[in-house]
DNA sequence: TTATTATATTAGGAATTTCTAATATAATAA
DNA sequence: TTATTATATTAGAAATTCCTAATATAATAA
């Protein structure tokens, strides 16, 4: 009934609803980047973004390490990507339905 | 930059973002149910699992139909398992992490 | 040193989400 | 009809998330 599970499954989904976090992940498919080359990337504030990059290596989808004066972001459990795509394909199946039903 | 469609995807993760309604998901694994029959199994007043169920419903997680005066509420878009065994392997690797980290 | 660059943290307000309590609606039963 | 069961909707308060602006910290450069 009251689940601890639900809680933490619920918590890594809530990580990756904002629009700026799934755009860092993106970012990030290819390989590292530092907080420098993400932040020209995005549509938001330098602490804003510092913001959200925490809230993504609370939930252990990023890792970080320390490179001279910059920080280094990579993605920590790659699941993520298979997670993106499977909700574009969620989508793409809506956008469908969508689609059709005004066809008729 | 200011894309759509990450918009579009946090709002499947958004919807998932609730341990009460991964719970209902959950619930919904082994077939379809009536809300007389989700409701039981839920630590959520009626009104607040309805409104879960239309969140759920929004994004094309759920569908429903009526039956006599009852709504049968079915998945729609089964990825969303996939999804979740996908956040449960993050999970569990963090606390693997976390165990081996304490333990040195 | 002092300045500069890179990033994080903090505080507070704005926006959004969540919940409860009350009420509405729709189908069926009496 | 009237009552009852099943579900949805609404309004508003409480809780949470998000953003901005300011400040802090840490590393490097001058």
């Amino acid at each position: 009934m009251s689940n601890m599970g639900n809680q933490l499954i619920s918590n890594v989904f809530k990580a990756l609803a904002h629009p700026t976090r799934i755009q860092i992940v993106k970012l990030l498919r290819n390989g590292e980047l530092c907080v420098c080359d993400i932040l020209p990337n995005l549509d938001s504030e330098q602490s804003n973004t510092s913001q959200h990059l925490t809230v993504l290596k609370n939930q252990g989808i990023v890792e970080s390490r320390k490179d001279g004066s910059k920080v280094i972001y990579s993605i920590k459990n790659k699941e993520v990507y298979e997670m993106i795509d499977l909700v574009e394909a969620i989508i793409l199946r809506q956008i469908e339905e969508t689609k059709t039903s005004l066809l008729k």
